[in-house]
DNA sequence: TTGCTTACCGAACAGTGTTTAGTATGCAAG
DNA sequence: CTTGCATACTAAACACTGTTCGGTAAGCAA
């Protein structure tokens, strides 16, 4: 084990180390996942890690980036399918919502949602639920209004986020230049004014 | 100093700890804020903040809840201004859009966004574009078939964000249990298949 | 003055990511 | 076969983290 490693080598041992790394943020959580954990995992001291990851932080690149191109590559093979484009978006949908619930670990590393739910303190609860429950409401008197049509907890639910994608987006300069400032504004007071969502929240099989 | 603070001395302090912690959660974020440095700001020894919360996470959920009950109060406050209910939905949209641009750390605190962007490795910055440019290049596809109309890069982000969140929801058991386990797939399939969000995407202001 | 409760602190402990000096391995050269 | 050498890997340390514990000093009651 002195001779330099060829590059396939190299790479099967990256892999190796992510693979442990995916396997211990799925099992331990993210936050309890250490560089010594994985390395133990591995029969290695910990700073072996580091011929093959500059840092953590590149590790934890390296396992997002796998993970998203697994998601990728479902997506991608099912709309590929045959079949026009119904039956090519039916496809895309159910690989999608697939893929997020057969790897609930995949889906929250690539989105970068934390699992914690034990360090929720009684008055964040509360707030959240009084949260939850304004936003709620709202939906629920436009419904009564007759001006949303349909189930008003999922067509809440449809609406914050959505509302809340494009806050982020727009917060993270993903939403193309070209768009003026205010246009984020103008599109959300047409959802919540236009009732471009009424109709969905209808519960039911779709024919 | 050695006689019992009352409970609003020892409320107040909590506040003053809380908010040097939300200052240097918004300033240096969240993984380089320690107890230590909140501790140095205020002039105190680490141990002594143990005095008024139980350990970080409590300070954390502290600062959350605090950030999540000023939005409350700007949104139920706007939703409760005089005026018909069209008024009204202006008002709170604003008053949302507002709160998040104007206090974004606050914004990120709730919803517990990571900030972090220089972690990206160029593999995982190519994952996020091919995942883009994959999940929009089919919204592309139903604009040019005419089946939905407006401008494909925002009518995209409002699309995935809503399924994103619906997904998301749905994980956390945070949708009414009577729904049954596939209504989200069939909701995502008539998002995908109705057109529902067609009136969405054309940039414009509202009359 | 004595005693006692109490806010606060200094110092330590275990654990983290990371660096550095060093060991031992196995091929190539003499 | 011996020597040299590049190299995969390691042991030990460093700086930092959250957290705990024994101790100190301050102010009130007796």
């Amino acid at each position: 084990m002195a001779l330099p490693l060829t590059d396939t080598q190299v790479r099967d041992c990256r892999d190796r180390i992510r693979a442990v790394a995916e396997a211990q943020f799925a099992r331990r959580g993210l936050a309890a996942t250490s560089l010594r954990s994985i390395a133990a995992e591995l029969g290695w001291a910990p700073a072996s890690l580091y011929r093959y990851f500059r840092n953590k932080d590149e590790l934890l690149a390296a396992t997002r980036a796998a993970a998203l191109n697994r998601f990728s590559d479902r997506i991608e093979a099912a709309y590929a399918q045959p079949g026009d484009l119904w039956e090519r978006s039916r496809a895309l949908g159910d690989a999608y919502v697939d893929f997020a619930f057969e790897q609930p670990a995949a889906y929250q590393l690539i989105f970068a949602l934390e699992q914690a739910d034990g360090d929720k303190t009684p008055a964040l609860r509360a707030a959240e639920e009084r949260s939850h429950r304004t936003l709620t409401g709202y939906i629920e008197d436009m419904v009564a209004a007759g001006l949303l049509e349909g189930d008003p907890e999922l067509l809440g639910h449809v609406y914050w986020s959505a509302i809340h994608g494009l806050i982020v987006l727009q917060m993270a300069g993903k939403l193309k230049p070209s768009l003026p400032f205010d246009t984020i504004r103008h599109e959300i007071t047409r959802l919540l004014t236009r009732g471009a969502l009424n109709r969905l929240g209808r519960a039911g099989h779709i024919d």
